[in-house]
DNA sequence: CGGGGTCTTGAGGTGTTTCAACGTCGGTGG
DNA sequence: CCACCGACGTTGAAACACCTCAAGACCCCG
């Protein structure tokens, strides 16, 4: 079976162009990649530690999650994949996963094969820079939380998270109240934090409390995005440095 | 001035072999690749957060960090740059600096056009995988970082560090008591490690004392590498999973 | 011989964890 | 239809890792 769905490859195409520009043969290829679709239930691993695969795997639906464990058996989350997101582009060139790839809810998964991919890169230069720049673009998203673990508090990291979560969706910015699903648990919250899902409930509620935003029964509602953005000292620069349709000088919200 | 140095490339083509196959022709390509040699003095910064670039920054020796700071100026580094590293490649397909590039103690620094990077990647598909395939290794070190700042305790996390700069620089396994010149002061390793300048103190005097290793006037030692990577949980498995040539089934040390 | 940067040590404060108990909700079987 | 059960959420109290503030020692360089 090669795409059961009609166009599963819209989102990740969308993803592409957010940061790279692609002619209409370039697009109309990548729209063409084959794949088998699997649907993954909650807190099924995809991918496992040191697993060699032969496949990408592209988020159709859901979320999915990229995490590290240690002996004791304590996780800590180091990227989260949405819909659009290739979860692991990177295993083209890496094909030994550093990291477990787990579905933090249902979802439903292209599974790409590395050949079509590299073919496409080989053929199509542009492509092949999209891809690379895919991948920068998912390192400065991990630069930033790693930055959110050392410098920013539980609160403010808390807000932080859901805001970039907020941008990736595409919802941000003018209408508010913003608002959109998340179906996750706090324990895993926690893992994606890396604070204790203890903690994450007396943060959620503190930030309920302080009308910041609010986090019920998996849906997130930004309550007031600027006061968010403050406690979190969000600047979504470092989701659109690679936009190369971006209108020069901008960093700082107004 | 192209080039000043006898073969200021070999140890970059060096870590690009580490991971990657490249047949004669390409390795001759990339020794040829031109660029500017300039000294950079301790804590001058290379590159700053949002600068447009036109060079990658090759280090030829010394120490590179990039960073990142909130409101308030504390600093957290993000990766750590070391001879051989193209510390910024990704700013071949993300000119604008998401972070900043920081000399942590004198360094020379060769500055290679883009351009001529662009060129090569499109003109061997090899170069092109070993370029994408580089940074996505940086990647996979960030997500150790990420997990050590969560999951690990100071201790732990300082050793982690040194264990994983030995083996970057090639000098672990085997030969004990392992040392190296690490020439930075103790608030930058602060920085690099997400403590305070004093914590670190305490930290470094920690595991002096339990014979770990020592950190004195910019040189490390590893005292005790066995109970050295017990402490960190290290297992360099992050850091070789890209080696092509590795003897397939490899993981946990003995 | 002074001075600035770095290292060292102490005492007290704080954010987060740990442990533990209880509440709530949705599903399932008697 | 109610009793039970497990997963998840909520709250409290105490412990702990790390931070902050502060002072003094060391040491190289001018």
């Amino acid at each position: 079976m090669t795409n059961s769905e009609p166009a599963p490859l819209r989102p990740f195409l969308a993803r592409l162009l957010r940061h790279s520009a692609l002619d209409e043969v370039e697009q109309a290829a990548i729209m063409k990649l084959p794949g088998i679709v699997a649907e993954v239930g909650t807190h099924r691993d995809i991918v496992r530690l040191g697993d060699k695969v032969k496949h990408a795997c592209l988020v159709l639906s859901g979320i999915v999650g990229r995490f590290s464990q240690d002996r004791v058996g304590r996780r800590q989350m180091a990227a989260i994949h949405l819909r659009g997101d290739m979860a692991d582009l990177h295993s083209v060139v890496v094909p030994q996963a550093t990291s477990t790839l787990q579905a933090l809810s249902a979802a439903t998964i292209l599974h790409v094969p590395h050949g079509e991919i590299v073919t496409l890169a080989r053929t199509y230069p542009a492509i092949a820079d999209a891809f690379w720049r895919d991948c920068v673009v998912d390192a400065a998203i991990m630069a930033e939380w790693l930055t959110s673990m050392s410098l920013r508090s539980a609160n403010s990291r808390t807000a932080h998270l859901f805001l970039e979560v907020a941008w990736r969706l595409g919802i941000a910015a003018g209408e508010r109240p913003v608002s959109y699903d998340f179906p996750i648990t706090q324990e895993r919250l926690g893992e994606l934090l890396g604070l204790t899902g203890v903690h994450v409930n007396r943060t959620l509620k503190a930030l309920r409390t302080h009308e910041v935003l609010d986090f019920h029964h998996g849906k997130v509602s930004i309550i007031d995005w600027e006061k968010a953005a403050q406690l979190a000292d969000f600047d979504p620069a470092y989701l659109e440095a690679a936009s190369h349709r971006l209108p020069a000088g901008r960093s700082r919200r107004g």
